[in-house]
DNA sequence: TTGGAACTACCTCTTTGGGGGTAGAGGGTG
DNA sequence: CACCCTCTACCCCCAAAGAGGTAGTTCCAA
């Protein structure tokens, strides 16, 4: 044990089985308590409130509520814990997001164990911790500042995009919205714009990697 | 120590954290000895050469080789030992081609790691054994034989699938292929028809939750 | 109250996509 | 050899997608 208390953190990730492993190297660490592990955003946004973590593991590909969109929600409420981002997307859209929301840092699930542990103490000091991958990819978001990313999409046009994403039609949206046909172009229209996206199947894959 | 030797299992997975999470639960167990991890399909059948394991857990979703296929060129090689799909994808064409290819079981990364314990003592016995939450697709995978899967696509075809879900358009493919954009749609055309689909997007959707 | 954003609907226009067909060249294989 | 598969290329035809525009409604905030 060591004069000082252990630092607490709270898990977030959908797969009890990364979890496990997490939980299990963490542990072996004295100076760092797992106080809870959350299966989505929703269920970590709750646990947050009751536990108070110094600092959170969120991973970003998760259903219900994802990483960014959770660290989104934790800074609206104020939390003033650390979060990171622990994930497998290097998606430049996600890093530039993450950041932006005031992440206190990004680190890729394909990282040594030790290296992880090594950059959750760094962050508890305060660092922005950020995986060395990311360096080109954070490069990139910053000569690209006019994106708009997913943060900007009215309910409407998120709503058009996940159907895109699931292989709908304009004229199927359309039925399955009570809206005309070319009432869903338009919306594909701005959406397309907004995401500097060129086609529906394009969209279909940004959704993919980015929505849920 | 039991009497008998412990079974020897080798972990594939890509995501080191994962297979930490995997190794750390199985050692708690003195019948079961991981012998080797593996990043991805293509080191697994290099591994499996050199250390015949009893048991393969096998990740789906990999880059260079996914679960699936390399079920396939185990298969193929005359593998001896049980493979067991353990994986996030709860997609019927994955389930119904790795018990096609032979699978000694499909286990879902959601179970309970203790369950998961229990399940690969029982595939050692020689038992098939199912997440019980993929009864449903199971009996859907019987209800729909004439599915052609992946595995039925060219070369060819696989090539402009992957370029689709890139979301390329047709003439985009053909210039980068050095073909005509027509011959593109004859190869977009018959693979949309062999994966039973009706638009590129929903090629695109199948892609990216497919191939790789 | 004025302004803006979101959602809706319609218009025209061009490009892209997808189904159907035929067919030739090259590579295996029974 | 004949047969089959793959890849290539072309044909026609029609549906779908996407870019551009105008414009009405509602609702919220300055």
């Amino acid at each position: 044990m060591n004069t000082t208390a252990a630092h607490t953190l709270l898990l977030v990730d959908d797969h009890p089985m990364m979890r496990r492993g997490l939980r299990q190297l963490l542990e072996l660490e004295n100076d760092l308590q797992v106080i809870g592990e959350a299966n989505n955003g929703i269920e970590a946004l709750e646990m947050v409130r009751e536990l108070r973590p110094e600092l959170i593991l969120l991973d970003n590909n998760m259903p219900e509520l994802n990483g960014v969109q959770t660290l989104k929600r934790l800074r609206e409420q104020n939390f003033p814990g650390k979060v990171l981002l622990f994930t497998v997307s290097d998606d430049e859209d996600d890093v530039r997001d993450a950041m932006r929301l005031g992440a206190d840092g990004y680190l890729l699930k394909d990282m040594e164990p030790e290296i992880l542990i090594q950059q959750i103490r760094l962050a508890l000091q305060g660092a922005l911790v950020i995986s060395p991958a990311l360096t080109r990819v954070l490069a990139q978001a910053l000569r690209n500042p006019p994106s708009a990313s997913q943060l900007d999409l009215t309910d409407r046009e998120r709503q058009v995009l996940k159907m895109i994403a699931a292989g709908s039609s304009n004229k199927v949206i359309g039925n399955k919205l009570g809206i005309t046909e070319g009432t869903v172009k338009v919306h594909v229209k701005n959406l397309l714009h907004k995401l500097g996206l060129r086609s529906r199947v394009e969209a279909a894959v940004w959704a993919l990697e980015h929505l849920r």
